[in-house]
DNA sequence: CGTTGAAGGGGGAATTGTCCCCGTGCAAAT
DNA sequence: ATTTGCACGGGGACAATTCCCCCTTCAACG
């Protein structure tokens, strides 16, 4: 199953979304072509509340040298702050703790230091995550599964590489784009333009706005009165939408609406 | 333990797994900052899809200096080979794996090599599993949020207690002792010898065996109809059930009742 | 021995959920 | 400009659900 080369096959999909503003530098790409050149060292912080995790990173950091890990916390609340103090150039989040939404954290953190850039690295691969950190303005997405050294290399790339750069491991890779279409360099081009936005396309993205709000309602486990009641609309309208939401996504109840929600990322066991 | 806040770590740094590697190779030899009551090293097999975790446990005991990760797979698929050619002391498992059922290899395990202990390790502290892992024999259950000197500590701890103890992390002892502790008749009498060893208590208890069937096919999405067709019974009488567990679970709609199976590990996602 | 209480089974009524239908506005395509 | 498509809002019919009620059995408790 490995290939010949040992390259590792990270793909960086181009984000339209993202204009790029350029360093100042001139028309040649100074990071690009300087691969085997030692840079200085990536300083990152890392959000986990499995602090057993975090040591394995930081254990494969030291083997790799070139990351140092200058802070870790095991929830997104003091993440801002940390940031502001420490001034890492990646911040490695997991998406399941507890505290606050790490979204939520993470969007407001490209706002305050946005020369900061963040990666998310989850146990999961779930839809609704990628949709939400391809939203907040992540740099990237792992999962706890892909290779260490992938990892690794990805981080690196996510701090070194041009910003808008959207850079996801193979796994994540391999989840969120089985329907059709082969994954190559020409590939991953077409993509980036085929969905009208670019991000990683998954079942999620069939569902219109309202759709998914309704959806994460359902999800929270409120009633059809009680979502009516929240978006100031009749239990009849709501009624249509979970209809339509069912249709799209090929379910026949509504415990199976939660089901999907939860799986998808948009509620939450 | 009630640290929600995050915690802050300035790094000198780690070197924890090219430690690790470096005195694995010399042998057996004890190490230079052994306590005062030598015991030989535990050795262990370590079993978890995130290899990260895996590293960062590895970097833990190299840290310790008493326990030697002699093998680690990632899925449970070979886990009976290796434990026959490897012999290790203790098996640290994950639950949520892709491949073969965690629960039903060890309890393959603990028929086939019952001299080889085995805790969980897992992400999740759910009622269900906590249940499952007591049931096949396991010796232990810790979170991956527990410290990780804890985690150390409960796995040399099941190294060397007698059989039959069950050790959990403190993250998941607190879990499974509910405030109101509402079971069976007997209930009062079992929790006071509880953390002895005891099994532990947990919401799921409170339901009888036929609610809890119930619960698992309305977690497979089934609807009242259809449970009573599988069930031989009317479907009124399986409203009757459903409203007891609900009850039970102070829980109000049937989605949330999926969301509980889901969370509890009685249904998947 | 009677009482209590928990579990299994079911009736009936009100609510909610499921699935048709129709109408409107809005944007892109012809 | 008209057609087409579709997100959105809602009506009505009917099945499923929720939440009352009742009965029976059986084991534990006073």
């Amino acid at each position: 199953m490995t290939e010949s080369s040992t390259m590792i096959e990270t793909i960086e999909t181009a984000i339209p979304r993202a204009i790029a503003r350029k360093k100042s530098s001139e028309g040649t790409a100074p990071l690009a072509t300087q691969r085997d050149v030692p840079r200085a060292t990536v300083r990152v912080v890392c959000v986990d509340d499995h602090s057993v995790l975090v040591e394995g990173l930081r254990a494969q950091f030291a083997v790799d040298g070139q990351i140092k890990c200058v802070a870790s916390l095991t929830s997104a609340e003091d993440l801002i702050d940390t940031v502001a103090s420490q001034r890492p150039d990646v911040a490695i989040l997991d998406i399941e703790m507890p505290g606050p939404d790490v979204f939520e954290v993470a969007d407001r953190l490209r706002h305050l230091h946005p020369e900061t850039r963040f990666i998310f690295l989850s146990a999961h691969i779930r839809d609704g995550f990628l949709a939400s950190a391809y939203r907040c303005g992540a740099s990237g997405y792992f999962a706890k599964g892909d290779d260490l050294e992938e990892i690794v290399d990805g981080i690196k790339r996510v701090a070194r590489c041009a910003e808008g750069t959207f850079v996801m491991g193979s796994k994540v890779r391999a989840r969120c784009q089985p329907p059709k279409g082969r994954i190559t360099r020409a590939g991953a081009l077409a993509a980036s333009k085929a969905p009208a936005g670019g991000p990683p396309k998954t079942l999620l993205d069939s569902l219109t706005q309202r759709e998914l709000e309704v959806l994460r309602l359902i999800g929270k486990g409120l009633s059809r009165g009680e979502i009516g009641e929240e978006l100031a609309r009749s239990p009849k309208t709501i009624d249509g939408h979970q209809e339509r939401i069912m249709k799209k996504l090929q379910v026949f109840t509504r415990a199976e609406l939660m089901r999907f929600a939860i799986r998808e990322g948009l509620a939450q066991a």
